[in-house]
DNA sequence: TAATATTAGTTCGATATCGTATTATTGAAG
DNA sequence: CTTCAATAATACGATATCGAACTAATATTA
C-alpha cells in the first residue's frame, strides 16, 4: 500500500464512527429509559442465533471485553429481559435465554423505528446497503482474524 | 420501502458498528496510557481543520453532547495537547488550539498505526475503500440533516 | 436601557466501559 | 489423587458519557 492510499483509508474509518454515532443515537432514542445500543444488541443477538449461548460467546460475538458484557447482561436480567441459568456441562459458564418480555422490547424498538428510517433512509435505493455489504462483511471478517493473531 | 428492504439495512448497521468498534480498539492501542478515541478524534480535527473552533463547533462535529466534549477538552487541556482561550469576540465561548505536544502526539499514533494497517488491510485493494466513501458520505449528510430536523 | 430569552460552557449525578484482580470450577501434569 | 494451570464470570476502581441543572455572557424586546 503506498502513503496517498491512507488518507481514503483514514476517511473511511472516519465515515464509519460517524455513522455509527448517529444510528446509536436513534437507535436509543427509541428504547425504553435506562436500555442503550449494547441491551438491544444482545437482544437481537439472541433472537437472530438463538438462546444458549454463554456471556463469553456474547461478548465476543460483540467485540468487547468480558467485564463489559457482563454489566450489560446484569442490566437486562434485573429488568427480566433475559434469564441466566448456570450451564449444566460446566458450572463455571452460565447460558443466556431472552424472556418473552425480552421478545417484546426488541420488537416494539424496531417496530417504531421503522418510521424514522423511512424517513431517514427513504430517499435511497436498498440496493445502495445491498451492495456495500459484501465489502464491509469482507472487511470485518478480516479485522476480526487480525485482532487475536499475533 | 418495502418490509424486504430492512433486512439488509439492518445488517449494513450491524456491520458498521462492530467495524467502529474494531478500528476503535486498534487505534486505541496506539495512544499513549489514557487517551481514547475521542482524543485522538479532536487533536485530528484540529489538524486536519485548523485551529480557532469552539468546543461547541467541536461538539457538534464529531455529533456528541457538548457535555462530552467539555470533559474530553478537558483532558487534552490538563496533558497539555491543546490550548483553551476565552473568544474575544463573545466571552461566553472558547477557542480550541491545538499545541505543538498535540500534534506530536497525533502524529506518532498515526505513524505507528501505519504498520497496524499495512498488515491487517494490506491485502484489500485500496480502491475498496475508495468505491465505498461516496455512499458512507452521501448517508453521514442525510442523516445528520435529519437529526436536527424535526 | 431594563427585563427577558438565548447561548456557551461547566458541574453534577447516574450509568457505562474496561483493565486488573478475585473467586469458582475445570483440566492437565506430576 | 493432588497440585498447578487455565478458564468463566464477577467485583472493583478509574475514567467516560450524557442528560439536567447551573453560571456567565450576549441578544432581543418591551
Amino acid at each position: 500500500m503506498k502513503p496517498e492510499d491512507f488518507g481514503p483509508i483514514f476517511a473511511f474509518f472516519n465515515e464509519i464512527g460517524i455513522i455509527e454515532q448517529l444510528s446509536r443515537t436513534q437507535l436509543e432514542a427509541h428504547l425504553p429509559e435506562g436500555l442503550i445500543a449494547p441491551h438491544f444488541g444482545v437482544l437481537n443477538h439472541l433472537v437472530r442465533l438463538g438462546d444458549g449461548r454463554t456471556p463469553l460467546q456474547i461478548a465476543k460475538a460483540f467485540q468487547v471485553p468480558k467485564t463489559s458484557m457482563s454489566h450489560t447482561l446484569a442490566v437486562l436480567q434485573k429488568r427480566g429481559l433475559i434469564d441466566m441459568a448456570t450451564n449444566p456441562e460446566d458450572a463455571r459458564s452460565k447460558i443466556i435465554a431472552i424472556t418473552q418480555a425480552g421478545r417484546d422490547v426488541r420488537e416494539a424498538a424496531i417496530v417504531s423505528l421503522i418510521p424514522d428510517f423511512q424517513r431517514v433512509l427513504g430517499q435511497f435505493d436498498p440496493e445502495n446497503f445491498k451492495a456495500a455489504l459484501p465489502f464491509l462483511i469482507k472487511l470485518r471478517e478480516t479485522m476480526d482474524k487480525a485482532r487475536d493473531a499475533p
